[in-house]
DNA sequence: TGTACATCAGTGAACGCGCGTTCACTGATGTAC
DNA sequence: TGTACATCAGTGAACGCGCGTTCACTGATGTAC
């Protein structure tokens, strides 16, 4: 079950195996399919190690869980950083970066549901806020520039975290097939859905602060004289 | 600890201690916070009864927590078909079914949690799915109707599919801050991610197929046409 | 250059706990004769 | 009308399990003198 006698590190190479038992706890996640996966016996056999030898490196369980989540979380910020800097226009980066997520999200689901869907108290939360700060914030940098750039108009912050909930609602969904209803074309699905919400909050920022609600007719009404000048040719 | 002994029920009335179940370990649910806190022990003490006595009435945890599931899809359900009941217009009546959606899950998180935010395998999915696709259906027939008056396009069930990534993002995004930010106005937040989204979903109908994807300047020139349109008296 | 000692990265065994589940048993109620 | 019996809704005690965590100990390496 456990490796052979591991090779016992020289004084001040502790810190290897920290890295080395952060990557067998993901490992043990991503295979289990489930944070119960995560347990100290496991981890340490993963590693070759004895159990007790887990709490040289990290004080507890939670401690060990919410250092995975950083790795996880650091990858997700990259990852939308990443896919941003391949293009000028600032909306086209920003669809980049909320594709990315997606995509992370999509390719990662165990990893997802540990950061976004976890029961709450299993892990300390004040670090984990900050990460997911700094992962919004990236989302926020792109939604500026297109402030700036006079494309989306309202608070930064708020777009970026509007942007979020689009992107969250298809992640959990998609990987939550059941109970969700798996779409019959999922790449269809995931291109209009980011497409329309995409529309929505583009034209929500261009309406007057004074135009309230319209009805539903009117709405209508209006939209499709906006299309009717969208159609090439129309 | 536990109650004082309770009377004995009759032959035939032995159903009445499942329900007592139920609503008991849904009380746990939501005093604990958690999936679990629901424990066979916890839950044969809080309704009187010694552990075994749970087994007469559910064969397992996994079919018990199930039943618990259904009880609550089925005030999910319940809550959006009374909400679209109160509105003549069926866009006003599917946004009405859209916010019954949102607030339950605001009101009960930690059923929410445990509806769609559990990790994989803990339940009987199948009961699960027919019950999520029964709350789907709400959505669905509502879209119909607007896809019927001609204010929507496309196939119903997708649309209300879309609809629901938009919910669910939301609703998991309020209840699950942290790890996620609180917005320093939900209300205020809930209402322009919800009016976005339903712009977006309204207007992507409306979009000619052959439109195909505009660039981003092209885009905002032709809404801000629109809107110019929208504005009273502009 | 030799040696005593401190440090450091581990080991091995065990703790108490709460959990889901099972098993043999009980005692009140209804029913057939 | 009396009685033996089946049924039904429970009880009481225990099972084995895996878990997080702790404790005393080990043995190789580096270092001060």
């Amino acid at each position: 079950m456990t490796n052979p006698r591991r090779v016992r590190a020289n004084p001040g190479e502790g810190a290897r195996l920290r890295e080395q038992i952060l990557i067998a706890a993901e490992r043990l996640l991503v295979d289990g399919g489930n944070e119960a996966a995560i347990t100290m016996r496991a981890v340490a056999a993963g590693v070759g190690v004895t159990t007790p030898s887990v709490y040289l490196h990290f004080p507890d369980k939670a401690a060990l869980v919410t250092a995975v989540c950083l790795r996880v979380w650091d990858q997700v910020s990259t990852r939308m950083s990443d896919a941003a800097q391949d293009f000028e226009d600032p909306l086209i980066a920003l669809r980049a970066s909320a594709r990315a997520y997606v995509e992370f999200g999509l390719e990662h689901p165990v990893q997802y549901r540990l950061l976004l869907m976890r029961p709450p108290g299993t892990v300390q939360s004040t670090e984990q806020a900050a990460a997911a700060e700094a992962c919004l914030a990236v989302a926020e940098a792109g939604a500026r520039r297109c402030v700036e750039a006079g494309i989306l108009r309202g608070d930064p912050h708020e777009l970026a975290r509007q942007m979020w909930v689009t992107v969250h609602g298809l992640v959990t969904m998609l990987i939550s097939a059941p109970p969700f209803p798996e779409p019959a074309d999922r790449e269809a699905f995931i291109g209009r859905t980011l497409g329309a919400a995409g529309l929505g909050i583009v034209l929500m920022g261009r309406m007057p602060p004074g135009a309230g609600p319209l009805s539903p007719a009117e709405l209508v009404d209006r939209l499709d004289r906006v299309v009717a000048g969208i159609t090439p040719g129309g």
